[in-house]
DNA sequence: TTTGCCATGTTATCAGACAAGATACATTTC
DNA sequence: GAAATGTATCTTGTCTGATAACATGGCAAA
């Protein structure tokens, strides 16, 4: 890990206490030499051990569980996470400056969504159903309000997703959307009320086009219909940037 | 004498004060309401603020020096961090022990290729089509030395992906390559060679099929195959997990 | 044996203090 | 006047001691 940028140290960079606990108790247990789901020493062991105090100890463990590398139990002790190697799949914001940067994530978006789409239209019940009516009706309650519906949109989508039954799907749209969403306000950038009442009418009805095929368990048409939502959307974005610019 | 955490909701939620703080600063800065450079209240204004003690502060702050979202200078104070980089995607190995979780990931995988394949043939040129080629013929060599071909299978995928001209594709079918592989290795614990052998043509069939829609810039062809491949490939995993149990 | 209580150990949180580095501003020096 | 310097003050880093919440195992009672 880099240190602050604007600082040459030309020997010796002196890392903080915790800085160096963190990273001796990483490589202990990346080296495997705590095994997974194995108790870690309490605090007191591990202040005794390396001579520091319990503000150390604590924060080094807090930066562990960042990591993902530990997981803490209050009152049980601090164990090794059970898996301490996986790399993760990481979506940097600052690449996304540039317009096909965006586009290239949001086809990502739609791979995984048409696929969502067509699973939902053959596990959905009428439970999940009821969700994604709700949340139509909510994002109908939005627009009449005036507002954008970002948040209502953003559910309406999830539902879905949790329709299928597989539980990664709607991990990893939440993931895209902690990604996209900051770049979605220029939806409310639209100045004109009636072009975005427009808008958001539009895309109401493409909601409901892909909300219609699951209902009637046709994987094919909610494929389809989510296709050209996420296409249109796609589009929009291309458009509104460009128009930004 | 605790302060109520049930004072807003009857029934107290899990989350740690440190976790909640961890949440609200780290989304705050995902959502650009501390722009990058930008210095973080001091820990007392977020002690006064979010009525914490320092330890839950200094921890949350720990939490997200390790995630990579701020960092801090001794004397100076903490500040946002210049890539602020957004919560990955994880897939935990542990979680994929039962077969159901395996086969949602390669749903995943899944709705990513035939995407990817339909992208493919569309924005396809001579130098990548040429690379397919040459995968697929790597896989025919490895098949005839009697090899499981699982390196030369996987490589094959990614060069569609790269067809695609978006890197976040060949990046996620990586990602998940890595959690999918280990699990893979059954395909070589067919124990009759002419099984396999016959196992791995009609795989390297399937191929070819979404090899010669993407050269016949068909993408509706194109997904078509990529799906049948992987939902074949999805079944031959649930029979041979079966089988193996 | 089973159930429930309780002592003990551990993490979570609070409070206060001093040390070390950073910053702005006044002072000194040229 | 400008540059160098000293200093007050702010901020993070670390230490210490205490209380609350939770987990666990043992023991007593039913």
């Amino acid at each position: 890990m880099a240190r602050s940028p604007t600082e040459f140290s030309p020997v010796t960079l002196p890392l903080s206490r915790t800085a160096q606990l963190v990273e001796h108790l990483g490589t202990d247990i990346r080296a495997g030499r705590y095994k997974p789901t194995e108790r870690l020493p309490t605090e007191q062991e591990l202040m005794a051990r390396f001579d520091v105090s319990r503000t150390v100890v604590r924060e080094a463990v807090a930066s562990l569980k960042a990591e993902g590398l530990v997981v803490t139990r209050q009152g049980s002790g601090a164990f090794v996470a059970q898996n301490p190697t996986g790399k993760p799949f990481r979506i940097v914001q600052d690449d996304l400056t540039s317009i096909t940067e965006v586009l290239n994530v949001l086809q990502l978006r739609l791979a995984v969504e048409v696929e969502v789409a067509g699973d939902a239209a053959i596990k959905r019940d009428q439970l999940r159903l009821d969700d994604m009516a709700r949340c139509l009706e909510q994002i109908d309650a939005a627009v009449r309000a005036g507002d954008a519906a970002i948040e209502a949109d953003y559910e309406f989508h999830l539902s879905i997703a949790r329709a299928t039954g597989n539980p990664y799907f709607e991990r990893f749209m939440r993931f895209l959307g902690t990604v996209l969403i900051p770049r979605q306000t220029v939806r409310a950038g639209i100045e004109d009320p009636r072009a975005q009442r427009a808008y958001l009418d539009q895309v109401q009805a493409e909601h409901r086009a892909i909300y219609q095929a699951i209902r009637d368990a046709d994987p094919i048409a909610a494929r389809a219909a989510a296709r050209a939502h996420l296409e249109a959307g796609r589009e929009r974005y291309r458009t509104i940037s460009r128009e930004a610019v």
